[in-house]
DNA sequence: TTGCATTCATTACCATGATCATGTATATTG
DNA sequence: CAATATACATGATCATGGTAATGAATGCAA
């Protein structure tokens, strides 16, 4: 049963799609493919003529979520915006949905040079886009309060949720915000 | 063949420090309980004897690297010192025998409520520390410049461990540090 | 010293999951 | 419209890993 090429690219998306949102939601290695095929309304055999191993859906699947879109010049959002979503439990309690760094970062770290390219690239635009609106005068001064603040705004959405009281967890949210250069 | 209650106690202390270690090298779903009991110098049969379940032997592993030693009153060393050490490309180099909450953080998300009970108890004692060396006049103000630096440090190293280019990851390293209001 | 409880080794079991082989139906091309 | 390529479904394979059953050996208590 051959399908449309429309289909086709239909299907990768459905897949690459869930794929970043089960990952998310579960971890790398806890979701199978059959079970991304599944959800993506397909059955696991027709996996291997989109990617060649689960390594590749992976990379794929992050890259999916992390790229800018190809048009759209990145996210016009003011970064005080931004941080203030980020460090929100609404961001906090729907992985799924969320950043791909705090909710898969320690498992990335040991991915494949695809994938940790792929983050790199990522976490670059990150730093530039923060650079732009820091506080502080000279440029260095400016691309510093922005490793500092992405930073910040990773760890802290990863210790909020290992925190199992709600209370310390969101005092971690809402004391790193009030501590970034941002508005 | 029955042990004496030392060996008993010292071979759970080996499967403990065994399983920390690689844990935090390639993550819990990666390290088998065969591999764990081989490296301590047993069989995987004996496991069942001492834990029972590799999820309590998470539990365990990290509970007995994040505790603070029973008679030593916790690290004495100066938070400046420590973020020194935290924050370098040693460190970074070194996630077998490093911070858990930087190499197994966001798994740990997703673990067992002992998992993160013990992990939640190792971030108010970090904050507690922290506070009491932080700048800044009053508490509540120390308190905040205290969770920010480890959100700042957790983030960093994740950061630093997923980024493919050296000089980008030690940048993160080094501009994080600077960022940290300890001397 | 004797008997028992306990720890460990050996082995097996069973489920799971990544990957591949084959058949089939249909979009595409000429 | 005919021929072909291919995307997918089905089912199998093979390795891996968590867990359990069994037996042997020995520390420890009486």
């Amino acid at each position: 049963m051959k399908v449309s090429k429309e289909q086709v690219a239909a299907h990768r998306a459905r897949i690459l799609t869930t794929a970043a949102r089960l990952f998310r939601l579960r971890g790398f290695e806890d979701v199978t493919v059959a079970e991304v095929m599944k959800e993506a309304g397909l059955t696991h055999g027709a996996f291997y003529g989109h990617f060649p191993s689960k390594e590749a859906l992976i990379a794929g699947a992050i890259e999916w979520v992390v790229a800018p879109a190809p048009g759209g010049a990145g996210t016009r959002m003011r970064a005080a915006a931004y941080a203030d979503g980020y460090l929100s439990a609404r961001h906090r309690d729907d992985p799924a949905s969320g950043c791909t760094f705090s909710s898969l970062g320690t498992e990335a770290a040991r991915g494949s040079t695809d994938l940790r390219r792929v983050m790199t690239e990522s976490t670059r635009r990150q730093i530039d886009r923060f650079s732009a609106e820091a506080e502080g005068g000279a440029a260095h001064e400016k691309r510093r309060a922005a490793i500092a603040a992405w930073s910040g705004m990773v760890g802290a959405m990863v210790l909020a949720r290992i925190v199992d009281d709600d209370k310390l967890s969101k005092e971690i949210l809402a004391e790193t915000r009030a501590s970034l250069p941002f508005a």
